[in-house]
DNA sequence: TCCTTTACGAGACAGTCTGTCTCGTATAGG
DNA sequence: CCTATACGAGACAGACTGTCTCGTAAAGGA
């Protein structure tokens, strides 16, 4: 279990020794990414860049952080938050609630990161594995959860691969940010939902 | 509408000038790319790397293709033909075949290739148009095409989103391989034609 | 045959980024 | 006071990009 930030060196129990971390420079640094991701898009978040930005040492970025990839995902994640599901005891209200965090957070600073972040996942399986956990998992958490509901409810009926249904619920989302084809609005929530309790009950 | 690869400067109708271009090196170029991308991935591919292993100048690979992204995507591209989409007569059939070249294409180098093509994409709008319009829309094509059979046949009821519809076919695909978190494989093909079905019908 | 045009290979060049390292200095606990 | 760590500044080697300049090669046209 790869952490996106690297842990203290007292990395266990024991209080830390030392000069303790300053962490304005954490706050200072994560701004200057979400600012830079936010105006000049994935590519221009540089650790030099970011360094300057914050008014930091490289140094100090590296030691929080392992590199860019990392960095990123830490402060993507530190903006979302774990929103939880609400149990309203209507599939569809659920699942409207449910996938509508997917739209909201391709709305923000996701949007920008999210095809360069694809790109490092590619070729480290720990940073895809962390973002995957991070990201993902707690989106389809609440889908899995409204889903499991409704079948006990009788609203649903089993059988499904459910763990079809979570991509067929998530990837439109997905897809249309990275290729960029189609806008990622409030229709599409709809539309998706509808289209996921026509084939679920 | 930007090509993939650059034109050749007598760049209309003209007999062109001067010196004709060798052949050989585009041959040369695409396989060294093919092979990189396959062995080490898209970020291997580097223009200077290319030209060392295809052993030809850098110059004459900029001759060509403006940048890295445009060289990838055209090399892809020359891989996966235009599969004509079969018309089988029954809506099943027709979407397990068009889908199912999704599921072969991301078995191919576009698999080691989509990620960072997607990064670049997001900083490249004329990049990510051609890509759209070559990788894309030609397998939209043919389940659009499979579909409206299906209505005139009475197979399919109307009034669906059909845009939709495809994206629902497609970005499951699309975001396994972009998340890597499950298989890309022919009980994913069938899978996602039984819900279209179920759909549609 | 000469001239013009383009292609080719080789390499120079400036600019940028990465990741590591080394200073000198600062700040915590024991 | 000692030790451990943080911080800022900057050096450093290595890699890649995109453009440019050579000298040379190979086409077609006059």
């Amino acid at each position: 279990m790869t952490p996106l930030k690297s842990r203290l060196p007292g990395s266990g129990r024991r209080p830390p020794r030392g000069r303790p971390r300053n962490e304005d420079i954490d706050r200072a640094v994560v701004a200057a990414v979400l600012e830079v991701l936010r105006t000049r898009g994935y590519r221009a978040v540089t650790m030099v860049g970011i360094a300057r930005k914050a008014k930091r040492a490289r140094a100090s970025i590296y030691r929080r952080w392992p590199s860019k990839p990392y960095l990123v995902a830490d402060c993507l994640v530190s903006t979302m938050g774990a929103r939880p599901a609400p149990d309203t005891g209507d599939l569809r209200s659920d699942l409207l609630a449910a996938v509508g965090t997917f739209q909201r957070a391709l709305s923000g600073p996701l949007r920008q990161a999210l095809p360069g972040l694809v790109a490092d996942m590619a070729h480290d399986p720990k940073l895809a594995q962390a973002v995957r956990r991070q990201v993902l998992v707690p989106r389809r958490q609440s889908m899995r959860a409204a889903l499991e509901r409704a079948r006990a409810r009788g609203e649903a009926r089993g059988g499904a691969d459910i763990e079809l249904l979570l991509d067929l619920l998530a990837a439109p989302f997905y897809f249309r940010t990275l290729f960029g084809h189609a806008r990622v609005d409030r229709r599409l929530t709809r539309g998706v939902v509808e289209l996921a309790l026509k084939i679920v009950r």
